[in-house]
DNA sequence: TTCGTCATGGGACTTGAGTCCCACGAACGG
DNA sequence: CCGTTCGTGGGACTCAAGTCCCATGACGAA
């Protein structure tokens, strides 16, 4: 990770700086499971707390930055076929199971993203990909329900799939984390049949 | 329930202090949209910020304890009948009303819920009427999916319509809040329509 | 070579959550 | 009536998130 000596000019600089924020800042996710402070990213960095505040003015946007971002293209396994509810079904497990599996940051993120006022709620938040994935997964309704269609029922299905849910019906609910995410896979596949029923209730 | 402690002396005081400190939480909540901090619900009870911490540990705790509960007995209109699905969308609609019209408050909640580390999360958190509300509004249901099916497919109803989905619903889909009733008063239905098709299945 | 720009560092300050310790005084028990 | 208990107040302290201001020093253009 030490990167090109050579490039000087304070361009460079300053891109080099934000890339060891975010460098620090994911290594420290990827190494606890809690979420590092802006002060840890900066020191780990060997970056000031000031610099980092420069280039990220809140924990919450070194965390989105610094998100480790899954490479994955398709969440669908090569031989699934195309039934709509088997291939949502896949998809949502291994989305869920990616959730799961990160579980402790997604709540950060959650947290934080409910932390400010309404007011910087209005800023762009970072989508995931869920909606792409569930896309891809209800390709074979396309016709029948058109883009626009497919696209609002992915909504629909990820609103039920996520942490969000997660969080719910495990800490409140008190299911384990297998049966909440039976309980998704059930859901979103309810959710595709009634689409497929009604094409044009959504 | 109250016999065994007397109702003099310093009983009475303690019950009186921490009175006031949910009375002035309650006020302050119903007043400004900002849930108060501690100190603020302290001055305002005209307690010490010293002794609000010890009645409620942590301000989550607080709010958990001034948080108005709602007096409704069912969130079903009279005149609704027996068709499950008619009740489960004006249920839903009701619940999810009084959810948007206290939308700061829930999302403060869920937002104190989420604070703590993994251990705190094992204490039992409150849970809300929902479930009861969707188990009475699927009670036609009871004799053909049982009483735990029902229990299950309201906790599946759950998980799609309340202030988690909400938040997401707006804050990354972009949905209005109207939209978001509405799409969760569909998905509603459909998870009733797929438990009722499949009895067996959830 | 000089001079202004600009990324950075350092430190002080604010605010809210929460903890700890000690002192005061009213209520209680003997 | 006296001593203990206990609810309370006050203040100091920690910690993390942010904000602000000023100094410094390297970069780069004239």
């Amino acid at each position: 990770m030490s990167t090109a000596y050579e490039e000087t000019g304070r361009s460079r600089q300053k891109q080099r700086t934000r890339a060891a924020l975010v460098a620090a800042a994911r290594q420290l996710v990827a190494e606890g499971g809690r979420p590092p402070t802006v002060a840890e990213a900066a020191e780990a960095a060997a970056v000031s707390r000031t610099t980092a505040y420069r280039y990220f003015p809140t924990q919450h946007a070194l965390l989105v930055a610094a998100h480790p971002e899954i490479e994955t293209t398709s969440m669908l396994p090569a031989e699934v076929g195309s039934d709509p509810e088997t291939r949502i079904e896949a998809a949502v497990r291994s989305f869920m199971a990616m959730v799961v599996d990160t579980e402790e940051q997604q709540r950060t993120m959650l947290r934080l993203s409910l932390q400010r006022d309404a007011a910087s709620r209005e800023l762009p938040l970072r989508q995931g990909r869920a909606i792409g994935w569930f896309t891809e997964a209800l390709d074979p309704l396309a016709d029948r329900l058109g883009a626009d269609g497919v696209r609002r029922l992915a909504v629909a299905i990820r609103a039920v799939c996520g942490v969000e849910a997660l969080v719910w019906l495990t800490d409140i609910a008190g299911l384990s984390r297998e049966q909440a995410v039976e309980q998704m896979a059930w859901s979103a596949v309810a959710l595709v049949r009634r689409a497929n029923d009604q094409p044009h209730a959504l």
